[in-house]
Parts: C-alpha cells; sequence; structure tokens
DNA sequence: TAGATTGTTAATCGATTAACAATC
DNA sequence: TAGATTGTTAATCGATTAACAATC
C-alpha cells in the first residue's frame, strides 16, 4: 500500500476526538476504504433493475467474500433482511450518507501538466459527485489557460481563492519538489483533506487527511510479483496459473 | 483501500506455491508496497550525498515509524550495521533487486482517453525505470495516433503485439465497460500483471496480479474523513487540529 | 569501554473468516 | 413451517509497536 494514514496515527489519542458520544459511526479503517466500491457495485445492480441483493451477490459484484461485506456493512447499522438481503436503493441512501456524499465539496486541483490535465477533465470524478471549481498551476505559461471551462489561475491566488470559495479538498498533482509547498498553503487555508499525486511524504496537521496516489508504486508492487512468480516458475515445483480472480487495490 | 488481492486470496492454498524452499524472500504484503517508499527515500538521500543512514533517519524520510522500518528491512536479511546505520547504495541495491527493478520489464498502455494520455506522458514511470512500450485503443480516430514517440494501435492487435513484444504488465484506462475484455486478451497473452484503472472489478487466474488504482474512490474516502471531521466540530468537544501527520498510502 | 543503533522478541491491535443462532 | 439470509460470535491471522539484547 501507499497511503498515508489518519486518525489512529501518533499525536491522535484514542478517544481524543471528543469526550461526548456521537451518533457517527467509528467505521474501521478498511472498511471505509471498501465503501465506495459497494457502492459502485450498488449503482451497478440498481440500474440493472434489482430491488434487493443478498450479501453473496452484493460482495461478488464488489469482489469480496460475503462474510466481510456483511461484517463491513454491520458497523453502519442493521439495514438488511433476514431471508431477503438488502434494499439496494436504501443501502445506496445509506453509505452515501456515512461517505458524505450527499454534500458538494468543492474541490481544487494544483498542478497542470500531464496528469493534471487529465485529471481536470477525468470523467470519473464528475460521475460520481466529485466538481472540481478551480484550477491552479505556479507556470505563467499555463495560467490564463481554459482547461474543462475553467481557467487555470496562478499558484499565488491559491491561499485566497481555497478560502473563499470554501474548498474542502485539494489535489496536488505537481512535482514532488513542489508538493509539500502547496500542501502548506491549502492547510493554511483550511483545506483539510489532500489528495497527493506527488512522490513525496507530506507533513501536515493531524486534523488534516493525505491519501496518496503513487502511479510508480503499483508498477512496483506489480514488478515484485513479476520477479517473485519467476522465481516460482524457474524451479521444479513452479506453477502457471490455477484458478480465480486475486486482485489488490490501492488505498487501504 | 481499493486493491485488489494476490496470492493469499481464495484459490490459492497457503504454501501452494512450491514444495521446494526458495532463496525468493517471502515478504509481508504491507512490507512489499513500503519498499517502493523506502527506495524513493533512499535515492534522495543518496543524491543529498549521504553514504549511511539510520533507521530513524530514512524512517522519517519515507514517512514510517523507525521499528516497522526495521521489521521491513529485516525481511529482506541483515544489511545494517549496529551502532552505524544502513549502507544507501548497497539497500538500494538490495530493494531493487527484491523488487526485480534490475529487469526491464515492457509495459503496454490500454486505452487512450484522458487518463490513458496522461500515463502514456507520465514522468515517474520512465523516472523509476519503467517504460511504456506499446500503445493500443479501440477507437479508430485514436489508431495512428502519435503518443510520446509512440503510435497507438488497434487493439485487435494487443494479443498478438503482446505475446510478440513480451508484455509483462498491462495497464487498463479504458471505461469500465471494455476493461474485463481487455483484461482477458492480456491473460491470454501471458501478461500476469495488470494495473487497472478502470472502475471495476476485473476477473482473472489466480497467477494474475491485478491492482486497482480509483480515484473516485480515493476522494470518497477523503469526504468520509470530511463528513466525519465535520459531525466532530459540531459537538462540544469538537477539536480543530492537533499536531504532526497523519497520512495513507493508495495500496494494500 | 561507552555510545549508538540494529535485529528480534513478544505484546497488542486490527482485520479476516467460518460458522451459526437469530429471524424474516 | 421450511428455506433463506442476515448479523454476530469467536477463532485465526497478519500487521504494528515498544522494548531491549546483541553488537558494531
Amino acid at each position: 500500500m501507499s497511503q498515508q494514514r489518519h486518525g489512529s496515527t501518533p499525536g491522535n489519542a484514542p478517544g481524543e476526538r471528543t469526550g461526548a458520544v456521537t451518533a457517527f459511526p467509528d467505521l474501521p479503517e478498511a472498511t471505509i476504504a471498501r465503501l465506495p466500491e459497494y457502492l459502485r457495485a450498488l449503482h451497478n445492480l440498481g440500474g440493472a433493475g434489482a430491488d434487493t441483493v443478498s450479501s453473496e451477490g452484493l460482495s461478488a459484484a464488489a469482489g469480496v467474500n460475503s462474510a466481510k461485506l456483511r461484517k463491513d456493512l454491520s458497523h453502519l447499522g442493521s439495514y438488511g433482511t433476514r431471508g431477503v438481503g438488502y434494499d439496494v436503493t436504501l443501502l445506496i441512501e445509506q453509505i452515501e450518507y456515512v461517505l458524505g456524499l450527499d454534500q458538494r465539496r468543492a474541490v481544487c486541483l494544483v498542478g497542470l501538466g500531464n496528469l493534471g490535465h487529465a485529471l481536470a477533465g477525468y470523467d470519473g470524478f464528475a460521475s460520481r459527485g466529485f466538481k472540481i471549481v478551480a484550477l491552479f498551476d505556479a507556470d505563467a505559461s499555463k495560467v490564463g489557460e481554459e482547461i474543462q471551462g475553467l481557467t487555470v489561475r496562478h499558484i499565488e491566488e491559491l491561499g485566497r481563492a481555497a478560502v473563499e470559495e470554501n474548498i474542502a479538498i485539494g489535489v496536488i498533482a505537481t512535482p514532488a519538489g513542489a508538493a509539500q509547498a502547496v500542501a502548506d498553503v491549502l492547510v493554511d487555508a483550511g483545506v483539510t483533506s489532500i489528495l497527493n499525486f506527488a512522490p513525496c511524504v507530506l507533513s501536515v496537521p493531524a486534523n488534516v487527511d493525505v491519501r496518496k496516489v503513487d502511479l510508480a508504486i503499483e508498477l512496483q508492487i506489480l514488478s515484485f510479483h513479476e520477479h517473485r512468480k519467476a522465481s516460482l516458475t524457474a524451479l521444479p515445483g513452479g506453477r502457471s496459473a490455477t484458478a480465480a480472480g486475486n486482485q489488490e487495490a490501492v488505498g487501504s
């Protein structure tokens, strides 16, 4: 994995969040990371006309085992019906509520190189309810460029704009050398969630959540497995193939 | 997280790999995912002139705690010197060996939409030793286009080309609807590692490793944390900030 | 020798999983 | 009632962490 931690890491004592009990469910990190996958599967099932789905059916669609799915959903409360399954619409609503997807969160993108350009136009964000509302770059030659209906602004405007436009999530797609400075500006502007595509560790206050996506690291992990498999097939007991899917997802 | 599993998942009995003991280290999945991060930190340190680094120093640069780093490195064998630290060059070599980065692995990219375009030109691949050697798309209007010195070929050529050019890793950046068919072709062509950017679960044989990167899922996970934090600050005991970094990385 | 730092141990924690009682 | 399927339990597994003995 290549995710940076939140909450339970040093600097965040257990139970520090609040003395009072809150209605907000305290979900295991692993569960949180799977909820979006369940949501996607549910949207597919709903679109295909299903009213109800069993843990077996939904878990297959999401690529996990059914016990894990039921355990995950049990953390949200009890929304299934024994002997029947889960109501698709109800479960979608519940997961969207927990993930906070019923609220619009303004996203800004910093760094409009190759990758930033693609992210600015990435359908998958819009189709799943996220809208990038502001673009920034340090390169004067990029400032003023129109991308997806937005004008690229100079990074010096980032701080003020992030406050004024109430940016909740900042996406960093700059080179590694610039990322920490951008993160600092975002944090100062009150942004508390950062998605970092730059290949570097960011240092942020404990209340700020950072997720990191490092595309090269993904390839390196696959390279390890290629190496491992090659070392096995080179041996007498080496195998070529067996059966069903074995996949790992980024995040954690 | 949103990684698909490998190895230890159903269909892969423990110890099935081989009856014989192999020299290849059997690393915990969590360790494997961190090795690339250590490697990046080591390259930075080496570039800055360091010959030697302590577990404290390296772990800080990689954003993990030092006990975890030492534990991870101990799986590779003993390459540190008590009282001194780790030899930077030696450790780089060792990690690169384990990750199989001393061998060139041909990578192909399928799907040249917005994201695929960016991936084709992504500096981070080349700078860390991966070279995309072939591009494919189903859209006739894209076929023939030159990107980064490569000509986009029609997806019907994928199978034959993947065999002939000995492709080891396939990157899927198609829409979700096309991804499984592409994966099937890759698998038939003998590709055993897939990096999937399409928002869907792929079904592949047990010997094929799939890692999934879902950019929207990352935002949804951040959205959860935004929602959680908002529900806390709305309470009497709500806090605004505390201290040092809390980050999570995509991947296992 | 004294100081520093690794490699390992053992305790703890969180996540996974199979099994099944509860219940529709 | 009989069949189906959830929600929960408890066992297991893997990962994290602090502490420290080994050793440079």
